[in-house]
DNA sequence: TTGTATGCGTTATCAC
DNA sequence: GTGATAACGCATACAA
C-alpha cells in the first residue's frame, strides 16, 4: 500500500521511484520528464507504471533549482477582492493553465507603498516572471525601490510584465487612461452636460490623475469646463467613492454630471446619491471607468469607458511567455471604449 | 557595482554574500536568517550590510529544500473572477501577509472534475498547506481521486484545509448551507409567501443539493410547499442564473418568491426578470445566498443569507498556522445569517 | 562563536 | 541507451 522504502514516511522522491523500478536516478528522470536523450520505450513504461503507482509528483523546487528555470509566474495586485483586479487575475489564471504555469499571488490591500516589499518576496521565489497589476505611483522614492527590486529581478534573468503606465524599462500593457477619458469627456459634452465634477481617485496614483486630466481635456475641447471645486479625492474603493461623492454632495455645487474616475468609486457614488435622496439620472448623471462586471447588473447602467479586463490578464502572461532572451521592452496599448448607459441620458 | 564574482551574472547568492563579507557560508547563512545559534554581533552586521548592498534575497526554493519545509500555501477556487470567491481569496490573502506566507492560486474555472490534476500540481510545489475552496462534488470517481490526492499530500507531511463541506479527514470550515437555506425558508414563509421555485446550481455540486434540501425543509417545516417543476438547475455563475430564470419564466409557474441558491445566480435570475417585463419585487420576489460584496449595489436590494466570507479565508489560514504535526482533522461551523431585503417584501 | 561537510531532489555532464 | 556524479543554493550536524 505505502511505499516500501521506509525513508520519511511519505514523501515518495524520484530516488524511490527509480529505486522500485530497478533503474537508475538518471533513466528515471528522462523517463519521466521529456529529456533530450531517449530511454528504452520498455524502461520508459516501467518507469512511468511505478510513478503512477506510487503517486510520485516530482518536486517542482528540485526541478527548478537543478534547470535553473521555474514554471512559477509572481502577480501582483493591488486587492483581489476588488473586480478591476479579480477580473485581470482571472484573465491570467486561464493563459497560466494553458501553459502549465503556477501563479503566486501577492496583494498590496492598497498600501500602495509596500509594492517593492512584495516584489522582493516574489523575487525570492526565483518565478520566471512577475506580472505587476495596477497603477503606479507618483512617489520618487517609492518608484525608485521599484525599479531597483524590478531591475535586480530582471538582472538575475527573470521577466517582468507592468499593467498600467510605462513607468519602468519592461514589457507593459500600458492603459490609455487619458485617452479614454478624453472620450468620454467628448461624448458627455456631446451628450449635452455642461457642469461637471470628478471624484479623482488617490491623487498619488497616476491612472486618478491621468484620467482626470483626460477627462478635463475632453471637455475643455468641447467648449466645457469643470466647476470650481469640484475636484474630489479619495481612495479607488467602493467606499472612497461613497465618501468621495458625500462630500461633493456636502459643497453644493449642483453639478449636471459626475465622472468618478473608476467604476468601483462610481458604484459607490450611486449609493450615496440614493442615501440622499438624489434619484440618477434625473437629478444627476454619473459615469464611471473600466466596465467591471458588477455594473451589468447595477441600475440605473452606468456610462463608463470599456476596458477589456480579463484579455488584458490574459495579454499579460502571453507577453511572459513569449519573452525573448535579450529582447527590449515590449509595449501593448490597450483603449478604453465609451459605453453609454441610462446613467447619463441625453439632455 | 555589480557583484565582482562573475559567476551567472546578476544572480546573487549567499555564497556571493559571505565571499564578499569575508565570512564562511555558515556564518552569512546564520547572520541572515534567525538560526539558533548566535553569530557575532560585528558579523551578523556585517553580512546585513553586504547582503543589503548586493541586493540579495535568499532563495526561497533553496530554503525550501534545505529547510523541509516551505513558505508556500497553495489556494484553489472554482473561479477567482466570482465574488464569492475572490472575497475569500482576500481574507487568505491578507492572513498570508500577517504570517508571512506566500500563496499560488489555481482556478479550476469551473470544470470541477480538474480538481484533482490542480491539486496534483500544487502538491508537486511542496507547500506547507494547501486551502480548497468551493464545493465537493457528488461525482464518486472525481472524489475519490481528490481523496487520494490529498492523502499522498497529507501524508508527505502536508496540511490540508477544506472550505465547504467535510468529505476529507481534513481540518475542514463547514458551511452550514442546510440550515442557512432552512432558516431563509422558514423566514419567506414567514413573510407570507407560499408559492416557491428554486434556482438550484449544478446538480453535482453538494453546495446546490444542500440549499436546496434545507430550503426544501424549511418552507415544508412551515407548512409550504415548492410548485411542482419548480426547481431549474443551471451553472453556479451570473449566465446560468440567468439562464435558469429564463427558462422558470417559459414554465410560467406563477410562482411567488424564488430562491436562487448562491446570489451570483440570484443577480443573473434578476435580470432575466428585468428583460422579461417582470418587475422586482411587484411581480415577484427573489432571495439568494451567500451576500457577495456586490449585493450592496443592485436594485432592489436582495435578501440574501450572509456568510462571512472574507473571515473564513482569514479562518482558513489561521487553521494551516495553527495545525499541529498529528493533529486529528479540526472543524469550524460557520453558519449563514438571514438577511432580509427589499426583494422580499412582506405580502 | 565560527567553519567544514553533508544532504535536500532533481537535472545535466560526463563516461560506458 | 544507460548509469555514475557533479552541480543548483541553502541549512544544519558536527568539528574546532
Amino acid at each position: 500500500m505505502r511505499p516500501l522504502n521506509g525513508e520519511r514516511a511519505g514523501v515518495v522522491t524520484l530516488a524511490d521511484v527509480a529505486a522500485e523500478a530497478g533503474v537508475s536516478l538518471a533513466t528515471a528522470s528522462r523517463a519521466l520528464n521529456g529529456s533530450s536523450r531517449r530511454v528504452g520505450e520498455d524502461l520508459r513504461l516501467r518507469v512511468a507504471e511505478v510513478a503512477r503507482r506510487l503517486n510520485y509528483a516530482p518536486n517542482a523546487q528540485a526541478q527548478a533549482m537543478a534547470r535553473g528555470r521555474s514554471d512559477v509566474v509572481g502577480l501582483l495586485v493591488h486587492d483581489i477582492a476588488d473586480p478591476y483586479f479579480s477580473s485581470i487575475a482571472a484573465g491570467v489564471m486561464q493563459a497560466a493553465e494553458e501553459h502549465r504555469l503556477l501563479v503566486t499571488l501577492v496583494s498590496t490591500q492598497r498600501r500602495y507603498g509596500t509594492e517593492a516589499e512584495h516584489i522582493a518576496m516574489l523575487r525570492g521565489q526565483r518565478g520566471r516572471a512577475m506580472i505587476l497589476v495596477g497603477s503606479r505611483t507618483r512617489d520618487r522614492d517609492a518608484t525608485e525601490l521599484l525599479r531597483q527590486e524590478i531591475g535586480t529581478f530582471t538582472e538575475a534573468g527573470g521577466h517582468v510584465v507592468a499593467v498600467s503606465q510605462r513607468s519602468f524599462p519592461v514589457d507593459t500593457i500600458v492603459v490609455e487612461n487619458r485617452a479614454g477619458a478624453r472620450l468620454l469627456g467628448h461624448e458627455l459634452t456631446t451628450l449635452g452636460y455642461e457642469r461637471f465634477a470628478v471624484l479623482a481617485g488617490p491623487p498619488e496614483l497616476l491612472t486618478a490623475r491621468d484620467r482626470l486630466q483626460g477627462f478635463r481635456d475632453g471637455i475643455a475641447r468641447a467648449g466645457g469646463g469643470l466647476l470650481p471645486a469640484a475636484v474630489v479625492t479619495g481612495p479607488f474603493t467602493r467606499d472612497g467613492g461613497y465618501a468621495a461623492m458625500t462630500e461633493l454632495i456636502a459643497r453644493d455645487l449642483q453639478p449636471q454630471c459626475v465622472f468618478a474616475v473608476n467604476d468601483v468609486m462610481a458604484v459607490g457614488a450611486m449609493a450615496a446619491c440614493r442615501d440622499h435622496g438624489i434619484e440618477l439620472p434625473r437629478d444627476l448623471a454619473v459615469a464611471g471607468f473600466d466596465d467591471i462586471s458588477t455594473l451589468r447588473d447595477i441600475t440605473p447602467g452606468l456610462t463608463t469607458v470599456r476596458l477589456p479586463l480579463e484579455q488584458m490578464g490574459a495579454l499579460a502572461m502571453d507577453l511572459v511567455v513569449t519573452a525573448e532572451p535579450g529582447g527590449s521592452p515590449r509595449v501593448r496599448r490597450v483603449r478604453g471604449e465609451v459605453v453609454v448607459r441610462a446613467s447619463t441620458p441625453a439632455r
